[in-house]
RNA sequence: GGGCUUGUAGCUCAGGUGGUUAGAGCGCUACACUGAUAAUGUAGAGGUCCGUGGUUCGAGUCCACGCAAGCCCA
């Protein structure tokens, strides 16, 4: 049995050959398994919706959610992971109404609501082939056998149950909020509705700056501006920017010519008066002159007006305190208007929000069933109540000829109303933008809409409390992102006036007096039962109610049917809303275990998830929805760790989207560049929160250096391996007793495992990837296989061979189970190569094979401490070769180390002779004081004398900076030195300063950090013969490869007499050349007549002849 | 408009707790090395550490205000 050499390893096929290694032998199912009765550590995909392909990004959302399962699984806890899919909601709608070209409008006219979510519920699974192939191919390991899926009827009765559990915690009400409307159409728009383009026009409106009275003074106005003097009847409130420079100004009214105090932001005055008038004297105006003096009387902040009343500006509608009130709000700017800004609680979202935050009613009216209406009707009209302006429209919603001479809005109605009451300070036209309808182009109102919502803000609290328990990526997310939006929740609106979703379980009789909730489908079985009881009479009703019960699925239109019985006796329908999909995915701990109808204790044992992860727009959505549910019914949080993932980008740093065409197709790049490739760029390149710039550069690069260095290691060790027949059969060579390089890549091995656990342990894995490619790079394949070459195709199979394949071997095992969570396909590859030869474990793949533990015993610090010293060396002998062009087969007699201290030099000698063989150099001489020919250079150690001193440093870096090498001698000799600052002496000691070897003089040196060396640049004639021995060795070697030659045979060299110095080092290492390129034999001879090479050496020419 | 994130070499990224020559890889240039060879080493070029102020003996690092890009929300 050999291990296996490849020529040309192509990684995605490698991945496919793996992956269907897994699929014949359950290696998924086996990871899950032979887990079992370990403790579980729980996942919660966050389901996809398989309406669209999937992207990129998807890759790298599936890799994160992958690597923490797999490396749980490999520190031995059982991760069960349950699929899903998330298929109700708009964009499946939006979908299905563009596939039939239908508008919302037609559905229930042209297409029946049965046949349309009959439509939606194929078109949600339209790319599920697409996306169980990616998931297949990028090597996600997740339960697609048994996903649970949200339109499934199971799922959502335990939606139903939940709603239940809210209202019954009375946390579920109808309300209403501020919502674009449109009373031309009879309807709300969403915000994708308002995104059309075209929606947002720019019209001319009038715009009013009222004057609102404050109360208790004779003439002291609030100026206000508003854009739609139709809201301004329902105005119950003014907002300022506590922050904000407010004058008061003594001036007259442009219409009435009245004298006014008006209160205003300083910054806006300009757009109110008149730059001429600034000199004018108040006292000195002529009523009824157009030009208007104005002084200011007053400044202050708008902190300062906060609580100020003011009198109702048009009194059809009286209302109580603490309407009427000055209040603070953040979005009020200086930008334009007057920086007060008019509020009416029933006309804008932002006026709603922060009326209802201080307390403050809206101007409400009571229609004929005595419920609490606004002053503008669902027709865009003023109600009766408003009796100047009774049934008109607010807009031009009666096809106006806006053009006519004698046409006047309401808005220039109202104007003209305020100007002549002295309650307007400036009217005129405003050129702005104001959303449409996309369907008839008419104004769109924003209006108060009755919606369902869940009462989050009564768990403010206690979910701000709970978010704090929660381990996020990166933290900022946590306490920011999402801290801030729970610090200021508002309650969730739940309904959607859609058709493919779960309809809300609400049953209301018509006076809304008396409702019902269905908690579960047994539940609405018996309210069925009892309203058919009721209602015995009607047979349509009872057989339409059991019809609709038949059909066991609780999607409109069958539940819209149903019709049930209140307690007293009324008829009640279902309230007509779905509820928003997010509650779909948040409730999915629950309901994919159907919860609490079955799977009680595996839900028990499954809540709340340990980890999750998803894209960080998921923040206000599943993260929200999720932590939300579990904290109103649970009490608890719903995951304890997440990562919020960036977004995948283009190479540009541009959004990718199939408009620009900048998209990457994932199955391209993983079938060009194998998964393993994919997945371990998107996390080494950049850490997973942060955007990542995708560049299939990127990708080409990781595979070259990471995976090609990593297979380049093995295929060297295989090669060898095979030919001495190491399969470890030999018992393990004592660490201690293997040689220094050994020691020392073990000792870097087991350091990594400790880094790298402990990275995946804090869920970073950029920091684990960057690690394990660190190491197999720089310590494993550029210095220890360099450094240990021969050690593997020199001699006999001995103790010290077995020792350097034990420690390459160990190395390699270590990486693949290392990398595994990342690259599982690779790494699986490579595991089994190595293990199914040696058999030291009885895993069948890498993933269910144990994460190394780390051998703190094995760690030497002070030993890889002096490896870096021995690199550094290395580099600078090479650095100095190369100035003055020595090539490293030249032998060279010594280098010199100056060394100040004995710790040092005991370090460089341990390493000594590796730095010897990798620079080829035969001795180094270690230089000291006694020496008398180091010169010294001195730093200020600032950091401590920094702490010291402080402001003395700049003088004391002076006086040190002075210091010449004598005065260096003596701090070291004495151990302490005296230096003069003005005024005082300072004793500074050796852990004051820095000393280093700078220069021996008329000796080329290199520096870098602490350590010196010096190169004896002088080539004897028996160096020189050592060289033009290597030379030829290595020019043989050459030419064997270019013959063809294997590795193992034996050649006849003979060699055409040329120089004597040649001759000459051909004697001299005759057995060292034969040994090292097989000859047999190796001869010198006067002339070679035909088939010879000719060798180039130097400025010379050899001719050559090899046979076998 | 608000919240959060990011800004360091041509590109992708490192740079605990502030410490005086700001690093790596890729790319580019030159040279070397060569039973790991589609590999490797050494050197060179390439930086107003986004800007402006401030704190400090000392700021890429801390603070403030900006600018630019992105995400979410209005």
């Amino acid at each position: 049995m050999k291990y296996p050499e490849y020529k040309n390893p192509d990684y995605a096929k490698i991945a496919d050959e793996i992956l269907a290694y897994w699929q014949e032998n359950n290696i998924f199912q086996k990871s899950i398994t032979t887990r079992q009765g370990k403790p579980s550590f729980t996942f919660y995909e966050g389901p996809p919706s398989a309406n669209g392909t999937p992207g990129i990004h998807h890759v790298m959302a599936r890799t994160i959610k992958d690597i923490f399962c797999r490396y749980k699984t490999l520190k031995g806890f059982q991760v069960k992971r349950k699929g899903g899919w998330d298929t109700h909601g708009l964009p499946v709608e939006l979908q299905v109404e563009k596939q039939l070209g239908i508008t919302k409008e037609d559905i229930g006219r042209k297409i029946s609501i049965e046949e349309y979510n009959q439509q939606c519920r194929e078109a949600v699974m339209k790319f599920k082939g697409e996306w169980d192939e990616l998931t297949r191919k990028m090597g996600y390991w997740v339960d697609l056998d048994d996903p649970y899926i949200t339109f499934d009827t199971k799922y959502m009765e335990t939606l139903w149950y939940l709603l239940k559990q809210l209202y019954e915690k009375g946390l579920l009400y109808k309300g209403y909020t501020i919502q674009p409307y449109s009373p031309a159409d009879g309807t709300g728009l969403s915000s994708h509705e308002l995104n059309q383009p075209g929606c947002y026009r720019n019209v001319k409106d009038t715009s009013i700056v009222a004057q609102f009275k404050v109360k208790g003074t004779e003439n002291d106005y609030l100026l206000a501006w508003t854009t739609t003097p139709w809201t301004l009847p329902a105005n119950s409130g003014i907002a300022v920017g506590e922050n904000i420079d407010y004058v008061k100004v003594k001036t007259f009214n442009p219409y009435t010519f009245e004298p006014v105090n008006v209160i205003l932001a300083k910054e806006r005055m300009d757009a109110y008066f008149n730059e001429k008038a600034r000199d004018l004297k108040v006292e000195d105006y002529i009523l009824g002159d157009k030009l208007i003096p104005y002084e200011i009387s007053d400044t202050f902040k708008g902190k300062a007006l906060v609580g100020t009343e003011y009198e109702q500006l048009m009194s059809y509608v009286p209302l109580a305190k603490p309407a009427f009130t000055v209040i603070a709000a953040d979005f009020v700017t200086t930008d334009d208007g007057t920086g007060l800004v008019h509020l009416a609680k029933t006309f804008g979202a932002d006026d709603f929000r922060v009326l209802e935050q201080q307390g403050i009613p809206g101007v409400m009216v009571k229609d004929e069933n005595g419920k609490e209406v606004p002053i503008v009707n669902k027709q865009g009209r003023f109600v009766s109540e408003i009796t100047d302006f009774a049934n008109m429209p607010v807009k031009n919603y009666d096809d106006e000829d806006e053009n006519a001479p004698d046409y006047k809005s309401t808005d220039v109605k109202i104007a003209i109303k305020l100007k002549e009451e002295n309650k307007a300070f400036k009217v005129e036209k405003y050129e702005h933008s104001y959303p449409h309808s996309w369907r008839t182009d008419k104004p769109v109102l924003y209006y108060p809409l009755d919606s369902w919502f869940i009462k989050t803000t009564a768990a403010k609290e206690k979910l701000v409390a709970l978010n704090k328990t929660i381990n996020w990526k990166p933290e900022s997310t946590g306490t920011g992102r999402f801290g801030n939006w729970l610090e200021n929740l508002v309650d969730w609106n739940l309904s959607r006036s859609r058709f493919w979703g779960t309809p809300l379980p609400i049953w209301r009789t018509e006076d809304g007096k008396e409702e019902k909730c269905i908690g579960s489908v047994a539940e609405l079985q018996e309210e069925v039962a009892k309203a058919n009881t009721a209602f015995a009479s009607d047979t349509t009703l009872t057989e339409k109610n059991k019809a609709a019960l038949a059909k066991e699925d609780l999607h409109r239109p069958y539940v819209d049917d149903i019709v049930l019985v209140s307690e007293s006796g009324e008829k009640m329908m279902r309230e007509p809303d779905l509820i928003d999909v997010w509650f779909d995915s948040g409730a999915m701990p629950y309901a994919q275990w159907h919860y609490p109808f079955e799977n009680k204790e595996t839900f028990e044992k499954s809540f709340p998830a340990d980890f999750i992860s998803e894209g960080v727009d998921q923040t206000r959505g599943w993260f929200f929805t999720l932590h939300a549910i579990a904290g109103l019914l649970f009490d608890s949080v719903a995951f304890k760790n997440v990562v919020s993932t960036g977004l995948v980008l283009d190479k540009n740093g541009n959004k990718m989207s199939k408009r620009l065409g900048n998209g990457i197709d994932p199955f391209s790049t993983i079938n060009v560049y194998g998964p393993d490739a994919t997945r371990w760029y998107m996390i080494a390149n950049a850490n997973p929160w942060d955007n990542l710039k995708f560049d299939l550069e990127g990708v080409k690069e990781v595979m070259r250096r990471f995976f090609g260095t990593l297979q380049n290691t093995y295929a060297f060790f295989a090669l060898y391996a095979n030919l001495d027949g190491f399969t470890y059969a030999e018992a393990a060579i004592p660490v201690a007793e293997r040689t220094e390089s050994d020691r020392w890549i073990i000792s870097r091995l087991n350091s990594l495992i400790a880094q790298v656990d402990e990275a995946y342990a804090q869920y970073e894995p950029t920091r684990a990837a960057r690690l394990i490619q660190d190491f197999t790079i720089d310590d494993m394949s550029n210095w220890y296989v360099r450094l240990n070459r021969k050690r593997f195709w020199q001699g006999e199979y001995d103790k010290d061979k077995q020792a350097a394949y034990q420690t390459l071997y160990e190395c390699l095992v270590t990486i693949a189970k290392l990398s595994s969570a990342i690259a599982p396909f690779y790494t699986d590859r490579l595991y089994r190569d190595l293990n199914n030869i040696t058999g030291k474990e009885s895993f069948e793949s890498v993933h269910l094979a144990n994460f190394p533990e780390a051998d703190n015993q094995a760690i030497d610090k002070e030993l890889e401490t002096r490896m870096e010293l021995a690199q550094s060396a290395s580099s600078l002998v090479h650095s100095l070769r190369k100035q003055h062009t020595i090539k490293v087969r030249q032998p060279l007699s010594k280098i010199l180390i100056p060394v100040l201290n004995e710790d040092f030099k005991k370090r460089v000698q341990a390493v000594e002779k590796l730095i010897l063989s990798e620079v080829n150099v035969k001795d180094i001489a270690y230089i000291d004081d006694t020496s008398g020919i180091l010169v010294k250079k001195i730093k200020p150690n600032f950091r401590k004398l920094g702490k010291q001193y402080g402001p003395k440093l700049k003088a004391i870096t002076a006086a040190i900076a002075g210091m010449g090498q004598d005065e260096i001698n003596r701090l070291e000799q004495e151990q302490q030195y005296e230096i003069d600052l003005p005024g005082e002496r300072i004793a500074l000691t050796t852990e004051d300063v820095e000393i280093t070897s700078e220069d021996i003089p008329g000796w080329s040196v290199a520096r870098e950090g602490d350590i010196t060396v010096a190169l004896d640049i002088h080539i004897t004639d028996e160096l020189r013969k050592e060289g033009i021995a290597r030379d030829l060795i290595n020019r043989i070697q050459n030419l064997r490869k270019d013959t063809g030659l294997d590795v193992q045979d034996k050649i006849n060299v003979r060699i055409e007499k040329s120089s004597e110095l040649v001759d000459d080092a051909i004697r001299t290492y005759m057995d060292y050349i034969c040994t090292e390129t097989q000859a047999l034999t190796l001869e010198v001879t006067d002339r070679l007549s035909d088939n010879f090479e000719i060798l180039e050496l130097d400025d010379m020419q050899l001719k050559i002849k090899i046979t076998l």
